[in-house]
DNA sequence: CTCTTATTCTATTGTTCGTTAGAGTAGAAG
DNA sequence: CTTCTACTCTAACGAACAATAGAATAAGAG
């Protein structure tokens, strides 16, 4: 008996090939970051393209072979296409690739050290420490996504201040406050904009370990649409 | 200020490219293969090749992809050339590349029934059950992968029989002996046929539920070298 | 030094992928 | 029915990838 028969050869040769469908999914940076930005929660075509800064028809064609990937799926809502992710443990492989590229590209380290650290010098809260933090009462927690990325889901409690608003509603913080910001991911260009704005106005004002995808699936408590506070 | 300011485009453009690699890396199906393999351990290019079906100058074309990515990496050790992971997180990553596969393509939960539960009918043995059967004493743990495999490194207790000896060999092992197999991982092909041939003389056999480097990676007992008994 | 083995490099060819432009479609509003 | 908006499809073309053959290299044996 041979130790490849040839039936066990064709079982191999399809189960890595679709082990591989996953692959290709991710083989391509715009395609890495719109998962990224799915795992935030469903969006536009319009949106998803916006935000990577790409045309809508190149983003239409990446979302279709993310689809095809069955990764991601779609909802229609009158001329407007709503892409999701097909399962929360798409996101969890998101995250377990984003993880194994830090470790393995020291670049990628540099990368944050140089734009984020650099940039707000102080070591980022942990999950556990603001969850003290906002049972002392002390904080506040500051989201700086887009207003309807808050919207579609956000740390229970905290305030939405969009970036590009914030320079305007800043005056309103409490004198003295201390913020805790957060947005996407860990490597969210939001967050360290919104430092350096709070900074310079005399707040004392740190962010957050990681984004909004973490905490929900960290099991934390969030909320949807507007809060009234 | 805009949202996405120059410097914030630049940035998340360098970051999703090195997330990509780990994707490029992995959307070859030959190269998910050679990394399955490389989870038992150290190969040379001429074993990975033969195991992969494919020849030498593709797989070492692959495996240069591999070393490219950082996933591998190489020892040269006389003429030969012997490639293993770069880290163990990478076997993670491939367990969860996997296990998404077969959460989100029906297709490979039907190839794996249709090949490996039709083939042997009973559920297979989970690790626990194995060490409990173990502590009683009354199983025989078979590892049917090549020798030069077993000797990389094996569930501790366990008799290397490669499938291609097992015929010869059944033979001798006690009659009526309850007999466990395992290969190297869940959806290695060896087993199957492994049961195949140790029911027909008459054997009580199972498979375990997955393969040695799960078992490793669960922090469970390894031996490494030939076995003593 | 030559020969052999194991592996890698180079060049070539065919295939797939990514992007863009332009046309086409589905649904809502007038 | 027309018009608008949001999105998708088609075709085209250059770029990147995969497989192969043949040459080249590195290390050990004779």
């Amino acid at each position: 008996m041979a130790t490849n028969r040839p039936s066990g050869r064709l079982v191999k040769d399809e189960l890595y090939g679709h082990f591989s469908r996953i692959g290709k999914a991710v083989a391509h940076p715009k395609r890495i970051e719109l998962l990224d930005l799915l795992c935030q929660g469903e969006r536009s075509v319009e949106v998803l393209a916006d935000r990577a800064a790409m045309s809508v028809v190149n983003c239409s064609a990446h979302l279709r072979v993310l689809r095809e990937s069955r990764l991601v799926t779609t909802r229609r809502e009158g001329t407007r296409v709503f892409y999701r992710l097909a399962d929360d443990s798409v996101c969890t492989f998101f995250g377990v690739l984003r993880d194994l590229a830090t470790d393995r590209y020291a670049e990628v380290d540099r990368i944050v050290q140089d734009y984020f650290n650099a940039r707000d010098g102080l070591e980022p809260v942990s999950r556990d420490e603001l969850l003290r933090m906002a049972g002392d009462g002390d904080v506040v927690v500051l989201d700086v996504r887009p207003a309807e990325e808050y919207e579609a889901g956000h740390i229970a409690g905290a305030v939405s201040v969009p970036l590009d608003d914030l320079q305007a509603r800043v005056a309103s913080f409490p004198e003295g406050a201390f913020v805790v910001a957060y947005c996407r991911g860990p490597y969210c260009v939001l967050v360290p904009q919104a430092l350096e704005v709070l900074r310079r106005e005399g707040f004392e004002a740190r962010r957050l370990e990681d984004g909004f995808p973490e905490w929900r699936q960290a099991g934390l408590p969030v909320a949807v649409g507007q809060e009234s506070n």
